[in-house]
DNA sequence: GTATCTGCAAATTTTTTGCCAGTAG
DNA sequence: CTACTGGCAAAAAATTTGCAGATAC
């Protein structure tokens, strides 16, 4: 645990440098549990939890801290047309999927390989792609429900 | 002009119908605008150009027709993170790119072919995919900055 | 005729900002 | 030291809601 923190920390420390940005502690808590979890909180979520591991910690310096981190590449920012947006601290390729039931986002283990994306690309009639997100939508093993549920694209 | 009114009328009274929602001068306003146009707006720019074509209509009967409108499959939101959501009138399969420079959300032609929507689908590991999305980030044919910017995906 | 819809204004929700004190480097 | 940060509370932005009158069917 204290292995993982500290690896996590120095990360941050060194993005942080990286960009001009200072260490601090309020930084460290955000990123230290965004990068321990699979639940793409929400900015509350994260200042729900965060501040039980912080002496104190503002809800506006949650939201501070984490475009700092998507702005160092350290996070992403997600928004699915529900009101708030929710954070993810994953940064290797991979996609979502968002359970049409229980509204649960699920990290997609796999990944379009870039030449798919090359191939796509061609399509964009003179637009020069940098880079692209895919979401899927549909039901998790949990909820899983098969009324007539086929292949519908653009839900 | 009138003959795509009328047929553009028609498709919303079917749809309206069909859902069990009444045809209003409001919502077939906003639709006919919604399906005239690639610019994909925000529920305030459709408010400000409907405003013109109708007697009266307010921003509430806006977002409330919008939201009718999505719900009948006459329209899909789409969220990038940056503030409001943006409508599309379109509903065939089609990608989005948005340019990192001017902002402006273009249509891609092309579409990922079922098939590989389905071998993605083994990926995820117990979700039943009903639907996806895919979305580009890059620069338009007006911003073209080559700067190295290479693919980088997760942008 | 009646359930649905609209406009209006107020309320909510989510996120941002200004300002001063605190702190990292 | 000094510029960058954080807390706080207020503001801004985006969207939703309650309600009474209007309207589609």
């Amino acid at each position: 645990m204290d292995q993982q923190d500290l690896s996590s920390d120095d990360v941050l420390r060194d993005a942080l440098e990286e960009h001009g940005h200072r260490f601090t502690e309020q930084r460290a808590a955000v990123y230290r549990f965004l990068s321990s979890t699979d639940m793409h909180p929400t900015a509350d979520e994260v200042f729900l939890t965060v501040r039980n591991q912080v002496p104190v910690i503002s809800l506006a310096t949650v939201y501070k801290s984490l475009e700092t981190l998507v702005s160092c590449g350290l996070a992403q920012k997600l928004t699915f047309g529900e009101g708030c947006a929710r954070y993810d601290g994953r940064t290797d390729p991979h996609h979502h999927a968002r359970c049409l039931s229980c509204e649960r986002i699920v990290d997609v283990p796999g990944s379009l390989p870039p030449e798919d994306v090359r191939e796509l690309d061609q399509e964009t009639d003179g637009f020069t792609v940098t880079g692209y997100r895919l979401e899927f939508t549909g039901y998790c093993s949990g909820c899983r429900e098969d009324d007539g549920a086929s292949v519908m694209a653009w839900s």
